[in-house]
DNA sequence: TTGAAAGCGCTAACAC
DNA sequence: GTGTTAGCGCTTTCAA
């Protein structure tokens, strides 16, 4: 039946040389005779040898493996970002370990424990916000930790992100450019999300900074907010607040929710009232009306902190910090003259 | 600066025990005096010991960890069957290690060899499709494999899924029941994505089934097909085949595509064209009109596959074979009577 | 309940 | 280009 699988020694005796070439071999740049490395890896086929990471980390001291922490598996942001870091990685022949907190802070502080025991290379975390205790078992691994999707004011090590709330304030700032005053803010109604508070942070003192009343604020549950929660918030917000000339939505999902009550209650918008959502996902380019939208660009941020991973590991300078600005998108949702 | 990190010798020899009571203090069940054990945690937590997994793993031939492999991070199917898989193995002490494929099998293939490097303790791919090398890999690992969303006639080893071709049928079947004859089907053109290559077979044979011709069949693109591509597929749908009554989309994203053509063009769902997708995601519950869909319950194949992998690991019978049957839900885009 | 010795399967370091 | 020796940091095993 199954017998013990083979090892590098079944692998070298097999082939006549000692487990060293056999390891050797197994490395891409090892000086091993063309010759001999061909019968090695025969021999290695035919026994169906499959090396055996787990030693090599032990004794080497080293696991080719980046930790990379996301708020939640099923969002095309974030997916974007491992979208864009993980081919860079895995070129240098790191591997991703993947693991999400369900935007738990707690959740977060298991995982990095479970993983930290497992010894990467460096870790990346999403949002610039921990428990006190994840942030001494980082700062004691004494690895990289790259911070994104935000910029912390102290954050951890490094960072690669952008100002949420500074991005909220482009909105507004357009929104009361179109001649928009009575605005409201549908967003989560806890700080779990920090990325989402910081964006509310920014609503209001954006508001502020304009003069206007920002008390529109409606709370549409825990993040992450989805579409239907976003559909709810509106009927609230109709409901609540008369008069209201233009949303911002804390997403494109909520966003589109929010449309999809304005359809059904056969309100038009942009005609009858605006909305804006945010993170540039592929509903708000397809749905009616598009929504007007802010691309963070996940994909770049991905690329930059998989290259600062790699300018550090390899002792290279690095930044310790970068800024991707995120870009404003106006769309048919908030156009003028429209509806 | 920084020291060289704490191991089980620092801790044992600040504690006063040896490495041996170290370790089990380590353990949840192992017997060591809470005195001892309270000691020791002490210690540790002054060292900033974090435990080393990787040489745990090389010693007790365990990594307590299950390689899991779906085709796209950005899927809420997938994301949700992780969600059913991943709490259950937890429980059990195993992390889930999760890797993408993009729909592909080749990267399917260089991905099941990097993990099996690392010794998971069993392996869950999505789909029953695999290159040649890698059922060989799999094979000789001689640990739990379950393939999932489908249910091969050759598996590797297990499965937990269900047949996309029946219950395509299911809708085809809906679709003529309410009357309708000149069918289309929206779907990938490629055979890269099994599950929607099983779709497109399913509704061939049932339309051959019910004596309908089935050549409505437009390719969207490769897998996985996005809004864009469901709305551009429409297009050619609407210009190259009038007379069509009904559409099948490969999944409710591309379905909420085609809608938006519809909307776009002042066509009414259903009134003037009625339209179905398949997955049960959010948008299909929310758009306008709601989409009639299928529901594959992702959360009870991760369930099923996290129970199955643990009956395995841990000796206890277990079906080799588990069929999850989907559920139609039919709403407003194929409702009779309406538009 | 605790400890001592051995060793998991590789690779670092050095030798030739 | 290839081999030898030692050992990575834990846990298995056996003993007390």
């Amino acid at each position: 039946m199954m017998q013990r699988s083979a090892r590098m020694k079944d692998v070298a005796m097999a082939a006549g040389v000692s487990v060293m070439t056999v390891s050797r071999a197994f490395k891409k740049d090892a000086s091993v005779k063309q010759a001999t490395r061909a019968a090695i890896m025969k021999a290695a086929d035919e026994l169906g040898y499959v090396y055996d990471s787990t030693a090599a980390n032990l004794r080497s001291q080293k696991t080719d493996f980046v930790a990379v922490l996301i708020p939640s598996l099923n969002n095309a942001n974030f997916a974007d970002t491992v979208g864009g870091l993980a081919p860079i990685l895995s070129d240098q022949g790191l591997q991703v370990l993947l693991g999400y907190t369900n935007y738990d802070i707690e959740e977060e502080e298991r995982l990095v424990e479970q993983l930290l025991r497992r010894r990467p290379e460096a870790i990346v975390l999403t949002g610039g916000r921990h428990t006190a205790r994840t942030r001494r078992l980082l700062q004691a691994a004494a690895i990289p930790v790259i911070e994104t999707w935000d910029l912390p004011e102290d954050p951890v090590d490094r960072v690669v992100g952008f100002s949420n709330a500074a991005a909220m304030g482009m909105m507004v700032d357009h929104l009361v450019g179109q001649g928009h005053g009575r605005i409201a803010f549908i967003g989560g109604d806890t700080d779990g999300d920090t990325r989402g508070a910081d964006r509310r942070r920014g609503f209001l003192s954006a508001m502020a900074a304009h003069g206007l009343d920002a008390s529109r604020l409606i709370g549409a549950g825990r993040p992450p907010i989805s579409m239907r929660e976003g559909a709810d918030a509106m009927v609230r917000l109709l409901d609540g607040y008369p008069g209201t000339e233009a949303v911002i939505c804390i997403s494109d999902l909520s966003a589109f929710g929010a449309l999809t009550e304005c359809a059904r209650r056969g309100l038009s918008v942009p005609g009858d009232i605006v909305i804006a959502g945010f993170g540039a996902y592929e509903i708000a380019d397809i749905c009616v009306p598009r929504l007007t939208t802010i691309d963070p660009h996940p994909a770049r941020i991905g690329q930059a902190t998989a290259q600062m991973i790699i300018d550090v590991l390899t002792g290279r300078p690095a930044p310790p910090r970068i800024d991707v600005t995120p870009t404003l998108i106006v769309t048919e949702s908030t156009a003028i003259g429209q509806g």
